[in-house]
DNA sequence: TCAAAATAGTTCGGTATCGAAATATATGCA
DNA sequence: TGCATATATTTCGATACCGAACTATTTTGA
C-alpha cells in the first residue's frame, strides 16, 4: 500500500496495521525460505513433510486444507516431491477417488535433518519479543484471523 | 506446522505464534485476492498500481523494493500489465540502464475504480479488532519485523 | 583514461499458485 | 435400481516468484 494515502486517523491505523501484518509475515517466511533453500525444499514442500511426519499419511485434500491452499495445487507439489523421492502416492482401497500420500524413508530422514534448524530459526525470530508479548500477539492475531473466516 | 510437536512451553508459544502469524496474513490476503479477482488484477499488479498511483513513476528496482520482491519478478509483472495496457515503460535519459514505469490513463482509472472497495475491505477486516487493539498489534508486529531484518 | 567493479534490467529453467473444466468414483434419493 | 449430485483428484492455461547467469550501462580507482 502506498504511504501517501490521506484518510481519517481510523483508516490510517487500519491501513498501517494491514501493511505491517504483511511485512512481518513476509520477513518471517523469507527467513524460512532461505534456510530451506539449502535443502532444496520449498516452503510448500516443507509444509507437506511436516504434516506427513506428524500426522501420518494424508490425502491431497487434507494436505491442501492444512495449508489453506487449493487441492489442484497439491497435485503439482506432490508431483515434485514424488519425483525427488520424498513421498509416495497410493490410491485408497475403501474410496478409490482418494489418494494417500506418505513419507518415504528419504522424506522422513530429510525432515528429521531439517527440522531442528527450522525450529530454532522460528524460536530465534519470535524471541525478538518477550514471552508475554508473544502471547499477546498470538491472541490478537487469533482474534483477527477468526473474525475473517 | 504440525500441531503435535512436543517441546517446552516456550517452544510451543513461539511455534503457535508463528502459525497464527501466517494464518492471519493468509486470511487477509485471501480476501483481497478474491476481491481483486473480479477486476482481473492479481495482488502483485494491484500493489504496482497502488505504488505508481501514490508515488508517481518508479523504476523496476523501486517497485521491487516496495514489495519485498526480487527485480527479476517485476519484469514479468510489468510485462503482463503493459500487455493489458495498465502501465507504460520508458528508458530513463539520465541513466540508460534504468526503466521508468508509469500508469496509463487506463491504469489510473482502474485503480480509482478498485481502490475504495479495497480500502473498505481492509477496514472491515481490521475492525474485527478494537482501535487500541489495532495499535497494539501494529506495535508488536513492528517490533517483530524490525528484529528480523 | 581505461579496465574492473557495481548496478539495472532481462532471460531462463523451475516451482507454486489459482480458477475453470474434465475425469473418476461414490452417495443419495425417487 | 439408476440417474442426479457430490466429492477427490487431475489437467490446462495463466501469473507470480525465485536464483543464476546474462547484457547493457555507469561508476570507480589506479
Amino acid at each position: 500500500m502506498g504511504t501517501k494515502y490521506n484518510g481519517s486517523d481510523e483508516e490510517k491505523v487500519a491501513l498501517d496495521l494491514f501493511i505491517k501484518l504483511n511485512r512481518a509475515g513476509d520477513s518471517v517466511n523469507r527467513r524460512m525460505l532461505s534456510r530451506l533453500h539449502s535443502s532444496n525444499l520449498t516452503i510448500a514442500q516443507f509444509g507437506v513433510l511436516d504434516a506427513l511426519y506428524h500426522l501420518g499419511a494424508l490425502t491431497h485434500g487434507e494436505l491442501a486444507k492444512k495449508h489453506l491452499r487449493s487441492p489442484n495445487n497439491m497435485t503439482s507439489v506432490i508431483d515434485t516431491m514424488e519425483r525427488s523421492g520424498l513421498v509416495t502416492r497410493h490410491r485408497s482401497i475403501e474410496d478409490r477417488r482418494v489418494i494417500l500420500v506418505e513419507l518415504t524413508e528419504k522424506g522422513r530422514s530429510l525432515f528429521e535433518e531439517v527440522w531442528p534448524g527450522h525450529l530454532s530459526a522460528i524460536l530465534d525470530s519470535m524471541n525478538t519479543l518477550e514471552p508475554q508479548e508473544q502471547c499477546q500477539l498470538a491472541r490478537l492475531l487469533k482474534k483477527l484471523g477468526t473474525g475473517l473466516n
